[in-house]
DNA sequence: TTAATCCCGATTTTTTTAGTCAGGTATATT
DNA sequence: AATATACCTGACTAAAAAAATCGGGATTAA
């Protein structure tokens, strides 16, 4: 069980744009700068910005920048953008799943369980709790 | 975020061996009926002995069984026996790993919180617990 | 008008996942 | 001992997903 690079680097993006909210749009170049490959990133943003996460400015001068507070947005925001909602499995998710194991099956409750519990977790992070590197009271750095 | 088929298989599996605790050895080709493709799952479940999960029998009359009770196996085992330790990011697992974003990374802590928080889940759900459908007094189904 | 910058779709490359297969080993049964 | 049942192993292949690349277009400050 692994987090995918689109995962990642749309958090490290966010992040610095967390960091540097308030001195107005930040250039994909500066972004990229974190070590990303920029043209893929570009294509990063553009998901970050269509989930409502990010907005732009175009032509010179222009850039990314947190599109509301940083303590608005959550860990779940950025992954559920990048990667989609999570899935263990489909069963969960999907309406009208057919599965071979019929209606009685032990694993699905235990999925459905998890995916909550861990959906949970993400909507209790917030930008604003990463920069201060402290959830819930705890410090986590 | 995702699991693989590898995890979902390895842990219908168990279900099923921990359903037959005690019956004796279980087939392949008994557990396969779960909806598996068998060769496949033949691979999965030299996974899950090599982690000492199951045991086998070989020859007539041999199959796979649990190699401890059910209530001591948990959701924990059975994933990381499939998948390998839960990896939200290299630099929370791999010892030393060069972050091209340096020493103050913002994420870094999450990973590792996140990291913990989902292994401590997963170490809380038994085979038991998934047979009950229950975890920690709550109905799961 | 120019240059900086974001936008988008198509394409490619690489990696991982999922699955197959052939031949080998152990053992209960007769 | 012979046989048939069943697990074991490693190499192989195919398909899908992830990770990027690229070219050309649109917007706008200066």
């Amino acid at each position: 069980m692994k987090l995918s690079t689109k995962g990642k680097y749309g958090l490290y993006a966010m992040v610095y744009l967390a960091q540097h909210d308030g001195e107005g749009p930040q250039s994909l170049k500066a972004i990229a700068e974190l070590g990303l490959p920029d043209p893929y990133l570009e294509q990063l943003l553009g998901s970050l910005r269509r989930a409502g996460l990010v907005k732009t400015v175009r032509g010179p001068q222009g850039g990314y920048q947190l599109s509301k507070p940083p303590q608005e947005i959550t860990m779940r925001h950025i992954i559920e953008a990048m990667e989609g909602p999570l899935s263990l499995s489909e069963c969960v998710v999907e309406p009208e799943h057919v599965c071979p194991r019929g209606s009685n099956c032990k694993a699905r409750g235990v999925w459905g369980y998890l995916t909550d519990q861990i959906n949970g977790l993400l909507d209790s992070i917030t930008l604003t709790d990463m920069l201060k590197q402290e959830i819930k009271g705890e410090i986590i750095a």
